[in-house]
RNA sequence: GGCGAUGUAGCUCAGAUGGUUAGAGCAUACGGCUCAUAUCCGUAGUGUCCGGGGUUCAAUUCCCUGCAUCGCCA
């Protein structure tokens, strides 16, 4: 049997704010897919990295005062540091400024221009910077970018350009002849309907006048190269294209996880230019959904962002890797909230997983000496757990393989379920108790780890902590194994098994568990509050109500007057990231005078609409006697630094 | 404005080439067990399957239309 390629990839992550639970869902799935396959014997080849050029980088490190290439390492260690705190293996973390990188992104250009497919053209147009490109006037609201509030500035200029348009119809026929090439549907369609428009060619390079932090064309150094073009030539840089020992092996294998707001590069520009490179495109594109904040959008301007390092704090790796596995269906948009995950964790986790296999093994340590029992004659009990358990591994696999990763756990906790359901069908404590029992006693327990194992084994990719904890308990080898693991009766009778302690705490819902009379509520939580709270504090709040407040140091890069508003200027500050302030400080600073300097914002209040602004958080300010002075932070610090 | 998707129990969602009682999990109520992390098992519900019209013996499922939400494009 020949082993199976797999090659996985995230996007390189843009270094202009840090990683925060979109970043880590893809990345999850990645490791998770990765770490599935392995455990079907694939060659696994899995890398993410950062993408680390561009317009806004270079704002971003001058707004923090430092060099483009201290900032984006900063930033771009804050992400490699995230991964293992997630569970997370990369094979390889690849780095846009890297010099292989750079050296392979030039050799590509040269490539592409000596055949033709780039040319030199003139093009003027509305240019926004906070998006990096050109605008339509269509796109425009009221004469601004709707996305970054900001007039966009008339801009013409030379520019190298990408034949894009020549392959648009090999784009068409590949996506129609590959029905899997760009995975769910849903994404397939969205791109087949935009390729029905004529495309344009894609410009592809900025002029040094106007960016300088990029890569030099080769061919012409008065201008770097267009932050896409140079980004997604990663995915072949890190296998050591175009000669590296396992290069074709593995850009066969190329499957590529991306979230669906890089839809477009990827199921457009990539093939095309793979198609311009002389290379074959990738194997597949698997596009997700956004992860929502309760009711609302997760996004850095609304400062509603979720830190991963918070959430593994909170709630554990395994928790988190479960949770957003468990609740989004691959493609859809779902909703994190801290309450849907203590559901899961107390239910999935805590109740049926966590209690079904402290229970077992209690058993076996109490009634069956700490030994795998061998099993007699099965019942149709018996085989009813062992059938439903074999019938989810096909199920699990099947799932599995169409990244529909909800399904595959829930076929899992379907023989979770199931096995409770026969630990009460067979109450192991009667048999205990009747000497003549004694061999249906074995078989149940044998019947009960063994199904254990099989639930270990499928857990593994997506929890590996627990899924080891629970090898371990059950005394087999650290190493799982679909391929030769996943048939029934390997566990050997008298191997020992070993007490171990809870796979998942229950965690407190911080509501009463039953919904009571009112007044006994009120009884209720009279009870549980301290005599230091009680009465008084009214006006105080708690460390809890503080936290809620994102309080950050934000740089202001920009700012200008309101017009017909004598107290309000609009701010363009970096915390990281950019985002749009209005602030009633007019009557005291001149735009120039607030331009470099950093103060104090709350970065996650509703963003609201001033004089027809949108307002995405508040900056703090201190009145005294009748003036005003903006909050000041003693030293400078890198901007969206955290005020606490 | 164009194209497309979605709208099913309190919540999150599944589902049927149209056919007698429309499902799961969570939440709720009641009952049972005691090995277990006050866990587990069982029972009980509740739904104008978004509104309106049409096709049909029969539609929640097909068609049209309206409303709502979302996405892509312009």
């Amino acid at each position: 049997m020949t082993t199976m390629n797999t090659y996985i990839t995230t996007p390189i992550f843009y270094v202009n704010a840090q990683p925060h639970l979109g970043h880590a869902f893809t990345t999850i799935v990645a490791d998770t897919y990765c770490r599935y396959r392995r455990l079907c014997g694939d060659q696994v080849m899995f890398q993410t990295g950062t993408d680390e050029h561009g317009d806004k980088i270079g704002q971003a490190a001058a707004g923090a005062g430092i060099s483009p290439r201290e900032y984006v390492d900063r930033i771009s260690q804050m992400f490699r540091q995230t991964w293992p705190l997630l569970e997370i293996k990369p094979d390889n973390f690849i780095r846009t400024t890297d010099p292989v990188h750079i050296k392979t992104v030039q050799d590509i250009l040269q490539q592409v221009y000596d055949r033709g497919d780039i040319y030199f053209s003139e093009y003027s147009g509305l240019y926004c910077r906070g998006c990096e490109r050109f605008l339509t006037e269509k796109e425009l609201v009221d004469g601004k970018c709707p996305d970054h509030q900001q007039a966009p500035e008339a801009i013409s200029e030379q520019n190298y350009f990408f034949r894009m348009s020549k392959y648009q119809q090999w784009l068409i026929d590949h996506i129609n002849q590959h029905p899997e090439f760009i995975t769910p549907e849903r994404y397939r369609n969205e791109v087949l309907s935009f390729l029905k428009e004529p495309l344009e060619d894609l410009c592809i390079s900025r002029p040094t006048s106007r960016l300088t932090w990029g890569i030099p064309l080769p061919f012409d150094d008065r201008f770097v190269t267009y932050v896409w073009f140079d980004a997604l030539i990663n995915y072949l840089t890190g296998i050591g294209y175009p000669d590296g020992g396992q290069f074709s092996r593995n850009w066969a294998a190329a499957e590529h996880i991306i979230a669906k707001d890089i839809l477009k590069p990827h199921a457009i520009y990539w093939p095309t230019m793979l198609c311009a490179i002389g290379l074959a495109p990738y194997k597949k594109l698997h596009v997700h959904g956004y992860w929502n904040v309760g009711a609302t959008k997760m996004s850095k301007s609304l400062g509603n962002v979720v830190r991963p390092a918070d959430m593994v704090e909170a709630y554990g790796a395994d928790t988190v890797r479960y949770f957003l596995l468990r609740e989004m269906s691959f493609g859809l948009d779902s909703s994190y909230s801290a309450d849907a995950l203590l559901m899961r964790q107390n239910s999935d986790l805590a109740n049926d997983l966590g209690n079904l296999f402290s229970r077992s093994l209690t058993m076996v340590a109490k009634f069956a000496a700490s030994r795998v029992p061998a099993p007699g004659a099965p019942t149709a009990s018996d085989r009813e757990l062992r059938d439903a358990a074999l019938a989810m591994l096909d199920t699990y696999r099947r799932e599995m393989d169409n990244f529909a990763f909800n399904r595959a756990l829930a076929a899992v906790w379907e023989v979770i379920s199931r096995a409770n359901k026969y630990i009460v069908e067979n109450a192991p404590w009667d048999l205990a108790k009747d000497a003549d029992k004694r061999e249906r006693l074995d078989t149940v327990f044998y019947y009960l780890l063994e199904t254990l194992r099989l639930i270990a084994l499928t857990i593994d990719p997506v929890m590996p902590a627990t899924a080891a904890k629970m090898r371990q308990a059950l005394g087999l080898d650290a190493q799982a194994d679909l391929t030769t693991q996943a048939v029934w009766g390997l566990l050997a009778p008298q191997s020992a098994i070993t007490l171990a302690e809870a796979l998942f705490p229950r965690l407190d819902t911080g509501k009463p568990k039953k919904t009571d009379e009112p007044a006994q509520a009120g009884e209720k939580a009279k009870k549980t509050m301290t005599p230091a709270e009680k009465p008084e504090d009214e006006s105080l709040i708690s460390f809890e109500d503080f936290k809620k407040i994102d309080l950050r140091v934000a740089e202001v890069v920009a700012a200008e007057k309101i017009k017909k508003s004598d107290r309000l200027l609009k701010l363009t500050v970096m915390a990281p990231e950019e985002r749009t302030i209005v602030a009633g400080i007019a009557e005291f600073y001149e735009p120039e005078q607030v331009v470099g300097k950093q103060v104090i914002i709350v970065a996650n209040l509703k963003p609201t609409k001033l004089m027809g602004v949108a307002s995405h958080g508040m900056v703090l300010a201190i009145k005294d006697q009748g003036s005003l002075f903006l909050s000041a932070v003693s030293s400078p610090v890198t901007p969206g630094s955290k005020v606490s």
